[in-house]
RNA sequence: CGCGGGAUGGAGCAGUCUGGCAGCUCGUCGGGCUCAUAACCCGAAGGUCGUAGGUUCAAAUCCUACUCCCGCAA
């Protein structure tokens, strides 16, 4: 069985080589071309890229598959079938209709939640106590098609989005293979999904990560595990970006405005109020300064008590 | 050649502009105080000042090259 394989981020590498591991011909990889990336802005291959020519397999980066040079070279590759993980473009008709097998995609959610670039992420960030991942067969629509098999895990109390997208990708690449197994012997059943269940999230931008004092100790935990390592999540202190990987809730507030600074000393920490209670930021990282836990970096920097973070540089 | 910050005992920083004794807040170790302590007092150990070269009577500091780390942007 001739497959093509479409992803392009960390979390679709294990998929990959899950596929080449079982034996599957994958023909052909097609991932985002790359981009100028990091300082100096130099051009840097995806992780998809890397593992597939580690493989020995062809690698296709076309700007965008939908175009005529696109699906130029998926023709020319023949697929049975077409594997998709974490590709980031969509697919046309077009496309989907040159694999006669059809097109499964490894989605890091339990469908129909949390459709759309970013389920790890908004799982967290809205306070799953359990989330997984579950092949489809793709349509056109944006996570929309029949559903095949899912996997389901539970998210830990402190658990961030990177690590719970590692685990992902590992659960991912096994119901891969157990869904392609299915497949082969005809045992698969689609199940469409119930569109009154399904909810659907935007792409994380950089805004995403600024944490709302005004909430609760609970949500805002939930927002830096869910944006920690990328977006990251942020607040800002004397007009500088503050970037925060780290809280835990440390007590009530009793009246504090929230976002007021009430320790900033190696042994009490850096605690702040917010809606609902007192949160200690355990690990932080300013401007230049390296991530590092709060507590030390107080040894050597001064943070003012009292001051509001997050507001007052932003009013202007 | 995208813009910018940084590398100094175990941790985090000051000192560099204006060359001249290795400093601060902690930690560690020893001793003291205490019913006790993450508290307090006394003392000690611990640093090729990122690497290589240059200037100088003298370099953490000035000059040149290099390595590594980080913020923005993408």
């Amino acid at each position: 069985m001739r497959i093509a394989f479409m992803g392009t981020p960390e979390f679709a590498v294990p998929s990959l080589r899950a596929l080449v591991e079982s034996g599957y011909e994958v023909v052909g990889v097609f991932c985002q071309p790359d981009r100028p990336k990091g300082r100096g802005h130099k051009l840097a291959a995806c992780p998809v890229k890397e593992t597939a020519l580690a493989l020995g397999i062809p690698v296709f980066q076309p700007e965008r598959i939908k175009r005529p040079e696109g699906v130029q070279m998926l023709r020319e590759l023949a697929p049975d079938l077409c594997v998709t993980a974490a590709f980031g473009q969509l697919l046309s008709q077009e496309i989907l209709d040159i694999p006669p097998l059809g097109t499964v995609n490894v989605h890091a959610s339990l469908l129909p939640r949390h459709r759309g670039s970013a389920p790890i992420n908004w799982s967290i960030m809205q306070g799953d106590a359990v989330t997984g991942v579950t092949t489809m067969l793709t349509d056109r629509g944006m996570d929309t098609g029949d559903m095949l098999l899912r996997s389901e895990t539970p998210i830990g109390a402190t658990e961030t989005a990177g690590e719970l997208s590692e685990r992902l990708s590992q659960l991912g690449a096994e119901l891969l293979i157990q869904t392609l197994r299915a497949l082969e012997q005809g045992k698969l059943v689609r199940t469409p999904q119930n569109p009154d269940e399904a909810t659907y999230e935007p792409k994380l931008e950089k805004e995403t990560g600024r944490i709302d004092w005004q909430a609760g100790a609970t949500a805002i935990d939930n927002l830096v595990r869910g944006v920690t390592p990328w977006p990251g999540a942020f607040t800002t202190y004397g007009g500088e970006t503050m970037k925060v990987f780290e809280v835990r809730a440390c007590g009530q507030n009793d009246g504090h405005a929230p976002g007021t600074v009430l320790s900033a000393d190696a042994k009490n920490g850096l605690t702040v109020a917010c809606g609902d209670a007192i949160l200690e930021m355990t690990q932080i990282q300013m401007p230049g300064a390296k991530r590092m836990q709060a507590r030390d970096y107080l040894r050597g920097h001064r943070i003012d008590t009292g001051v509001c973070l997050g507001k007052t540089e932003e009013i202007r």
